[in-house]
DNA sequence: ATCCCGAGGG
DNA sequence: CCCTCTGGAT
């Protein structure tokens, strides 16, 4: 099977069964989605959820952030991995929002970067969620499973799997397809033990089909 | 012991 | 290109 066929049945499968696909991070607004996504970094989205509402309350603007005592903000996400780190980048990057973006969530990648706390795969997801532009962010389960898949061959970090993704998925489908893998990563193709035997795209998985050949399953 | 929607600094 | 940050779930 070509990579192309896999992308056509990947789509295929997802867009028929999983359409609705979106993030399972909670948020309101453009700036609620920015935080939780940097709170999100080595974290799981359920711990980040059962922070966020608390966080939301206290902090509601870029301005009430930007305001706030970094010490302050630790303790409401100290349950969260790196909250040192990102405690500091919350303030700092609502700093930046009131005092060059109007307080607003620019639209750009070029620009989200430059938010501390910020890099590729969160200005992504942002662009993707909030601005609806065809970014395809990509973590560790879209790192995964796409290697899996065999939608992304030997690529040795994310920058190289954005763009083998990027290359081979048409627009219309690259917000999707990033919740798609997401999705599919998060409860099927889980890292260590992956469900197989739960797995409904078996039939164009490079990784089953190379183990199924060599014995190694059913 | 390993993983979770990584980022920043050296 | 390393390394560090660092809590909770499995």
């Amino acid at each position: 099977m070509t990579r192309k066929e896999r992308f056509a049945q990947f789509i295929q499968h997802f867009a028929t069964h999983q359409p609705e696909a979106e993030t399972e991070l909670y948020y309101e607004n453009p700036f609620q989605l920015l935080v939780a996504v940097i709170l999100s970094a080595q974290c799981t989205d359920k711990r980040v959820n059962a922070t966020t509402p608390v966080l939301f309350k206290a902090f509601p603007t870029p301005q009430a952030l930007a305001n706030a005592d970094v010490t302050e903000v630790f303790e409401y996400i100290r349950s969260i991995s790196y909250p040192n780190n990102k405690a500091k980048h919350l303030v700092g990057m609502a700093t930046l929002l009131l005092n060059e973006y109007n307080s607003e969530v620019p639209n750009k990648v070029e620009d989200l970067v430059k938010l501390p706390g910020v890099g590729r795969k969160t200005a992504n997801v942002v662009v993707s969620v909030i601005f609806d532009k065809p970014a395809m962010a990509v973590d560790t389960h879209v790192f995964r499973v796409a290697a899996r898949l065999g939608l992304t061959v030997r690529a040795q970090n994310p920058n190289q799997a954005e763009k083998q993704l990027v290359k081979f998925i048409p627009e219309q489908y690259i917000a999707r397809a990033h919740h798609w893998l997401i999705l599919h990563g998060r409860y099927v193709c889980v890292a260590r033990n992956p469900k197989c035997n739960e797995c409904a795209i078996t039939s164009f998985c490079k990784m089953y089909q190379a183990n199924a050949k060599k014995g190694l399953l059913i």
